[in-house]
DNA sequence: TAACTTCCTTGAAGTAACTTAAGAAAAAAG
DNA sequence: CTTTTTTCTTAAGTTACTTCAAGGAAGTTA
């Protein structure tokens, strides 16, 4: 299946469209195939744009000062991506995007987006959904990094994101859940001991 | 000035609305007192409704298992809370929303609300607009999280938001930044020290 | 198939932040 | 203003997690 047909089920989840709002829709985007280790955001650039992934996998991650990586999030098929912050206010980034894998996704410009929205209410409604269940997802990470320690958040992210998790290197998935890479190995043969 | 005015002012941030939109929009919102103390959301009930805090100065917070509790948001005069996830997906919710002082809120129904985001374009664009900012907000809380440690996460708190720190009591914005009260009172004088 | 490079594991030593407990200060209630 | 309740501070002891260092496994490039 092309990737503009995968993009339009995506947005049927949300809002009922007729064959002329998908094409308008979808034309906004522009397909780009990305290799591995290639970046699409880097810090003190904007993000122009915001991905949707047709396939592949990227995150999203800050260095400190000190030279440490921190997973910001990531993005695995029909997901989006970008650095949020930078691309909503249109501020320079502070965080790269890389790729994982080599990847497909559909890009669609800042501007482009914003005519989209204001062309149709229905286009408009995507994005107010889009974002609504990006910020409840952001509040339940906020939780359960605030309420759980180590081991639980690695458990209660495996219990809904096992399939994520197989494609992401775990030093990424160590900085996501907010530990070091070591830490998390160490949790994991814990959880293997244990059992045995 | 009365509530639905200021409630007005603060749409018109985001869209230009006629008389007849701001009356429709504001039409929607009930105004409610909350005494010190009472909550507006409670675990295990749906959150039926978006506060908009007219006056006053409230904190949402998770209790867990071991009895701790841990601040997810809060918010003053013309700010919004709820429990975000509890909200938009009308399910249980999982924090308690409490009333720091005596307030005055504008509370929308989900139901209203979907009314209004359904019968205009413009109500949407609003709610589009505050969502993709708390996301922004979420995630820049996210980062500082992950990549600072206690004391820098304090200090770049009070650089922007000492004005809403004033009228939180210590420990609920301790445990917002994720550390004890106990720990913050140390950070907080282990400053003073330095200075003199 | 060797030679990098990247990623993961293990363990020892160190530390940032937590727990517990008790008292002081401040705020609220009578 | 006196009492009670709530909030904040201080300090000692503890722990969850980090840092550092070195070796092993796995993937990638020649």
């Amino acid at each position: 299946m092309n990737s503009k047909k995968i993009l339009s089920q995506y947005i049927q989840n949300f809002v009922e469209v007729n064959e002329e709002e998908v094409d308008q829709f979808t034309s906004c985007f522009e397909e780009v195939s990305i290799k591995k280790r290639q970046f699409i955001v880097q810090p003190n650039f904007i993000a122009h744009h915001m991905y949707y992934v047709v396939k592949g996998a990227f995150r999203a991650y800050v260095v400190t000062e000190e030279g440490n990586d921190h997973t910001t999030s990531f993005a695995i098929d029909d997901w989006w991506i970008t650095d949020y912050n930078s691309f909503i206010y249109q501020q320079p980034a502070s965080s790269f995007v890389m790729a994982l894998e080599d990847s497909i996704i559909l890009r669609v410009h800042f501007e482009k987006q914003k005519e989209l929205k204001e062309t149709n209410h229905k286009f408009e409604t995507i994005f107010r959904i889009m974002a609504e269940r990006g910020l409840a997802f952001s509040q339940r990470r906020i939780t359960s990094n605030l309420t759980l320690p180590a081991e639980r958040r690695y458990d209660q992210f495996m219990s809904k994101y096992a399939h994520v998790a197989q494609r992401l290197p775990q030093y990424a998935l160590a900085s996501f859940l907010g530990m070091t890479p070591e830490f998390l190995s160490k949790v994991k043969n814990d959880k293997l001991r244990k059992k045995s």
